[in-house]
DNA sequence: TTACGATGGTAACACGAGTTAGTAACGCGC
DNA sequence: GCGCGTTACTAACTCGTGTTACCATCGTAA
């Protein structure tokens, strides 16, 4: 083939072809305000530019304007867990998605663990490969996180942070999981179980835990500390985490399960020791994976907007980086209990 | 806070701080071969650079050396199908972010539909925002996608595609559907129905379907059109074609479904008519999504291995870029059958 | 001494845009 | 017909980097 920039559109080519300079080339097809150009150049002008396929370049305009147009999403999360965390990643990936393309914008992936990659949040910032950041639950001690947030960097958060200065989406994890737990209540469940989504340090999860203890105590029920069993995310968990709880004799009516994965599990154990669910023991589950409303029986559980938290933190970004004031800061999307067939009054009542 | 700009660190910034010209300090921090700079020169220029957080400018370099180190992954479908695609968009995602990441190398998602970016391979390219493009699953009719690959553009397809000059990552479909369909066989199946993932335009479909018929005459059993559903990607899609199976009385013993999530939604159906599954009708699906395992019963499905799919489509993309030769440019990666409890012997053998 | 080759650099141009300051040509009023 | 303002541009600088071509100095061999 023919070298292929030979022929490669530039402002130049175009300014040659429709005999004029390249600042008026510039002019016309960035429409700058206060010039003056005739229809009939201007016209001349952008046939050229249609007849040649011009497309800017990229890195010549950014290196100019000093902007991108592009935004990160940073899950900080090494690759194999993220394709056990994908069912709910896909969801918030193409809300973000579809947020920051409206307004023009790329997105930039990374999924990939802290320590593989120390400094990506600066490098990305300070290489100006990106206008702002979009972080998915970071983690407690992320001091890269924090010292963006003091020098004013465009970052927003899925999920939550201890610092408090930059803007946030999420849901309230501690209502929702208060709202699964008043259900089971409301049933006439007294004896209610808690199985976690994984280990209490991740904040998600003990703001679950704290609505799980709250809708307890609340309607004067005591929590028992035997009831509670941690899970890993993983279906397997939920089914080991179910056979603790058989095995050690206290009696339950429901478990409240703050994931859908784990709950798939605890579904499967206790099916297999013979408990019917719900007739023997009520299950609620947290997230809404899709599907599981197929399930037999479908899962009582909290739907969590997915999609809707990836578009709203993308929008939230973008305006962040046009310069517009955000204003609230701290955004709580809706949740919402959605009663399926795993849920029944307990045997007794 | 003091105007950023006046700190950020470059390298004639670096240059006047060690006391050289910009040149040598580029010739240092890029290790250029066939330079001689003395030991303590270059320890001076990048202690300089280290005691200023030099980060490359990423728009310089990338208008300097026309390279970006960076490739996009596009899903063309609209984000609203995005989220149901998720479950295995996560995986194929998680495996080629590892796969471009280990090179270095950046990932741009655009999960968008055809009609709402119409030029987006070629913007990409000729912009020089990346330097090549994984696509997932192009439409048939992509010309878009054909024009580019008689250019010799960097790209790979994961999935198939008409245009046989680009190299494609995928599993070999027909082979995996000819594999669950022959494991109901040898079961003793005979009346084995099929219902779609969704319809038959969409080539994986029509080779899965391929799979099927080729089974069934590879054993001598004839293909029965009233055993034939088409489905639409879509738990509920499931439930339907299940129903129709159903209502029109051609019996059957056993089901292939080339898709989980509806194979989960014609379960549901199954049972809600009081037929048993295995014990009566037998279902197979395909794709294996995480979880399913954890089913009741558990799904017999063909394992598709997800990450690896995106994890061999980014690797060889890189490579393609980097001008190496690719030794076999259509891959196809292996499934599995993976036996759970869905699947048993038909009632009357 | 002259020539030659390393050694250790630097000046200058390129990449492709955005942007500021300035200017030639023209029309018009007085 | 002189001056002034508007119209329609353009020259020249900027962004931060990669890269080529060149040059001064020093040591050494002929």
């Amino acid at each position: 083939m023919p070298e292929p920039d030979a022929k490669r559109a530039t402002m130049q080519r175009i300014a040659e072809r429709a005999g004029v300079s390249r600042t008026t080339v510039s002019f016309v097809l960035n429409n700058t305000p206060d010039v003056n150009i005739p229809a009939k150049t201007r016209q001349r002008i952008l046939a050229a530019a249609r007849e040649l396929n011009y497309v800017p370049d990229f890195a010549a305009r950014s290196l100019a304007t000093g902007r991108t147009n592009t935004v990160a999403y940073i899950v900080r999360t090494p690759p194999a867990k993220l394709s056990v965390d994908s069912l709910f990643l896909g969801g918030v990936l193409s809300g973000i998605s579809a947020a920051v393309n409206a307004y023009g914008f790329h997105l930039l992936f990374y999924g990939i663990a802290s320590d593989a990659a120390p400094n990506l949040y600066t490098s990305l910032l300070r290489s100006q490969r990106v206008d702002g950041l979009l972080v998915s639950w970071p983690a407690a001690n992320d001091v890269e996180l924090s010292e963006l947030a003091g020098q004013g960097a465009p970052v927003v958060v899925h999920g939550s942070t201890t610092c408090d200065d930059l803007p946030t989406v999420d849901i309230d994890n501690a209502a929702s999981a208060r709202a699964a737990v008043e259900h089971l209540i409301n049933l006439g469940h007294r004896r209610i179980a808690h199985v976690t989504n994984g280990p209490l340090d991740h904040p998600a999860v003990a703001m679950r835990a704290k609505g799980y203890r709250d809708a307890l105590e609340a309607a004067g029920l005591p929590v028992i500390e035997q009831l509670l069993q941690l899970g890993n995310f993983t279906g397997q968990s939920g089914v080991e985490a179910a056979s603790a709880l058989l095995d050690q004799g206290e009696p339950f009516t429901a478990i409240f399960v703050s994931g859908d994965v784990v709950a798939l599990g605890v579904i499967k154990a206790l099916r297999q020791r013979g408990v019917r669910v719900p007739h023997d023991v009520s299950v609620v589950g947290f997230d809404d994976i899709p599907m599981v409303s197929y399930l037999e029986p479908g899962l009582t559980t909290i739907h969590l907007p997915a999609q809707e938290l990836g578009f709203h933190a993308g929008d939230m970004l973008v305006q962040i980086i046009s310069g517009e004031e955000v204003s609230n800061p701290h955004v709580l999307l809706e949740t919402e209990l959605v009663v399926r067939e795993s849920t029944a009054p307990p045997p007794t009542a």
